[in-house]
RNA sequence: GGACGGGUGGGUGAGUGGCUAAAACCAGCAGACUGUAAAUCUGCCGCUCCUUGCGGGCUACGGAGGUUCGAAUCCUCCCCCGUCCA
C-alpha cells in the first residue's frame, strides 16, 4: 500500500465527477475539498446509503452506483453503507411505510446479495462497507433528543414528500420525520465528506450538511444523480412498477427489455449507464438525426454495451444475434429456457401454459389462447380446448405472448 | 375527549337497495401496424367449470354481525385515515 495517492489535477477530477451529475451542492465546495485532498494526499470519503431491503439491483441502482465507482477510480474512499438501523424507519419517501425491524441474520443476508451485486460496479477492494446499527444502535435516548433539537420541524416539512401529504390530508407519522435526521447522523458518524444520493434525495443530502455543522463538522458536498426513466418511458425505473432491468438478468432478457426502450429514451440511458463521453453521445445523436444511422441500429449497440458490462462482450453479442434472428428475422430462438416434462397423459393447453408459469391463472391463459398469442413450434394454437400431446417424448417450442418462450421437453 | 368527513378492483375514482364483476381514466396483457420500439388502432383485463355462451358456479366494495326475496348501497358494533375544536 502506497501512503499517498497521487491525486489527479482538479480540474481534471471535477470534470469527471461532473459527467451525468443533476446537480453538485455546493461545486466550489467540492472543488475546495479535492484541493485540499490533493495537497494532504488524503482522499475524500464519499458515502452512499442503501436500505438492505431490496436485494434486487436494476439499472437505476446502477446510476448512482457508478458516480461512487468514479470517485473509486480517482482514488478517494468509497464508503457503501448499509442502512440496517434506518430500514425499521423507512425513507418516508413514496408511499412506503413503516417497516418491521430486520432481524440480523435477515440483514446479513439482504447485504450479502447486495454487496455481490453491487461489485459488479465497485472495486470490491477498496470499498469500505459499514451499517449505521453500529453507531446509530448506541444512541441514548438524550442523544436521540439532542440530534432532533438541531432541526426544526417547519425545515423538516419544506420536503416535498412530507409537505404534499400534509397538504393532502394523508397520514405522516412522527417516526418518519427521524429518517432525515438519522440519515444525516450517519454523516457525523463517519465524517462524510461527499453523499451521493439520486436527486429525491437532495433534501436528506442537505439535512446532512446542516447537522454535521451542528456537530462541529465541515458540511459535505451533496452530489445528486438524475433518476433513470423506467422502460415505459414515464415513471422512474422500480422494480415494483415491472419497469426495470435487473442487472442478474440473462443477457437476452436485458437485451429484449432494453430495445423496448424508446428512441427518445435511449440518451438518457446512453447519459447515465454507460462510459461514452458526452461528446460520443452529442455526435450519435446528430447521427441519427440526419439520418446517418438508424436509431435501431444505436439501440442495439447501447443495449450491447450495457450488457457487455454485466456479462462480458461475448455474451452481450450473442445476445445482440439472438435479438436479430427471434424478432427481426422472426425465427425461432435459439436458447429458449428449457423445461422437462415427464410423460403421460395429454392435457388441456391452458392448464399446461399455468403450470409453467406462463398464465398467472386459468382464466388469463384462456385469454391469452383466445387472443391469438400462444404458439407451438411456431403455429398459433387459438382453440381454447387444445390438447397438447404428452404420450411419447418429444420437443418443441412453446410461445406465449411477445417475450416468453419455453423449450418443452418431454422425456 | 368532542364535532364532522372518509375507507370501492394493481392505482385514481364513480356508484346511495335489484338493470353492478361494479362507470370512467391510468397501468397491464394480446392482436394489427412497425424497426419486438414509440405513437396509433382493435380486443381483453376477479377466480373457476364446461356444451366457449349476451353460459353456469364462486368470491369481491375496511372488519364482524343484522334488516331484506335481494346490500358496495340501510342498521349496529369495531378497526383505520383526515379536518376542526380542546
Amino acid at each position: 500500500m502506497t501512503m499517498k495517492h497521487e491525486f489527479k489535477a482538479v480540474d481534471e477530477q471535477m470534470a469527471y465527477l461532473k459527467k451525468g451529475a443533476a446537480e453538485i451542492i455546493r461545486d466550489e465546495d467540492l472543488r475546495g475539498k479535492l484541493d485540499a485532498s490533493r495537497k494532504s494526499g488524503t482522499p475524500l470519503r464519499i458515502k452512499l446509503g442503501v436500505d438492505p431491503t431490496a436485494p434486487d439491483l436494476h439499472l437505476g441502482h446502477t446510476v448512482v452506483l457508478r458516480k461512487l465507482k468514479h470517485f473509486q477510480d480517482l482514488g478517494h474512499t468509497a464508503i457503501f453503507l448499509i442502512g440496517d438501523f434506518t430500514a425499521m424507519v423507512g425513507d418516508p419517501t413514496g408511499q412506503s411505510e413503516t417497516r418491521p425491524p430486520l432481524t440480523r441474520e435477515q440483514v446479513e443476508a439482504n447485504a450479502k446479495t447486495y454487496l455481490e451485486q453491487v461489485y459488479k460496479i465497485l472495486n470490491r477492494d477498496t470499498t469500505e462497507v459499514r451499517y449505521n446499527s453500529e453507531w446509530l444502535g448506541k444512541l441514548s435516548g438524550h442523544d436521540m433528543i439532542h440530534l432532533c433539537a438541531h432541526y426544526r420541524l417547519a425545515r423538516m416539512l419544506e420536503r416535498e414528500d412530507f409537505r404534499s401529504r400534509l397538504a393532502g390530508n394523508l397520514p405522516i407519522s412522527i417516526h418518519e420525520l427521524l429518517y432525515p435526521l438519522l440519515q444525516a447522523y450517519d454523516s457525523v458518524a463517519l465524517k462524510a465528506d461527499v453523499e451521493l444520493g439520486a436527486t429525491e434525495q437532495k433534501f436528506n443530502l442537505l439535512v446532512g450538511r446542516e447537522i454535521q455543522r451542528e456537530y462541529g463538522q465541515p458540511s459535505q458536498v451533496a452530489l445528486t444523480m438524475p433518476i433513470l426513466v423506467g422502460l415505459d418511458g414515464q415513471r422512474k425505473m422500480s422494480k415494483s412498477l415491472g419497469n426495470y432491468v435487473g442487472i442478474s438478468e440473462a443477457p437476452s432478457d436485458m437485451f429484449g427489455k432494453l430495445m423496448s426502450v424508446s428512441d427518445e429514451m435511449m440518451w438518457p440511458y446512453f447519459d447515465l449507464v454507460t462510459d461514452r463521453t458526452l461528446e460520443e453521445i452529442a455526435a450519435l445523436a446528430t447521427e441519427v438525426k440526419t439520418g446517418a444511422k438508424h436509431p435501431m441500429d444505436v439501440k442495439m449497440s447501447l443495449a450491447q454495451e450495457i450488457i457487455g458490462g454485466f456479462h462480458g462482450a461475448a455474451a452481450a453479442e450473442k445476445a445482440a444475434g439472438e435479438f436479430q434472428r427471434v424478432f427481426r428475422d422472426r425465427e425461432a430462438p435459439d436458447e429458449a429456457p428449457e423445461r422437462k416434462v415427464a410423460q403421460g397423459p395429454a392435457k388441456r393447453l391452458t392448464a399446461f401454459l399455468v403450470e409453467q408459469g406462463l398464465a398467472a391463472s386459468r382464466s388469463e391463459a384462456d385469454r391469452l389462447v383466445k387472443q391469438g398469442g400462444v404458439e407451438m413450434d411456431g403455429e398459433r394454437i387459438s382453440d381454447v380446448k387444445h390438447e397438447v400431446d404428452f404420450s411419447k417424448s418429444r420437443e418443441f417450442l412453446l410461445r406465449a405472448g411477445k417475450k416468453k418462450f419455453l423449450r418443452i421437453v418431454v422425456e
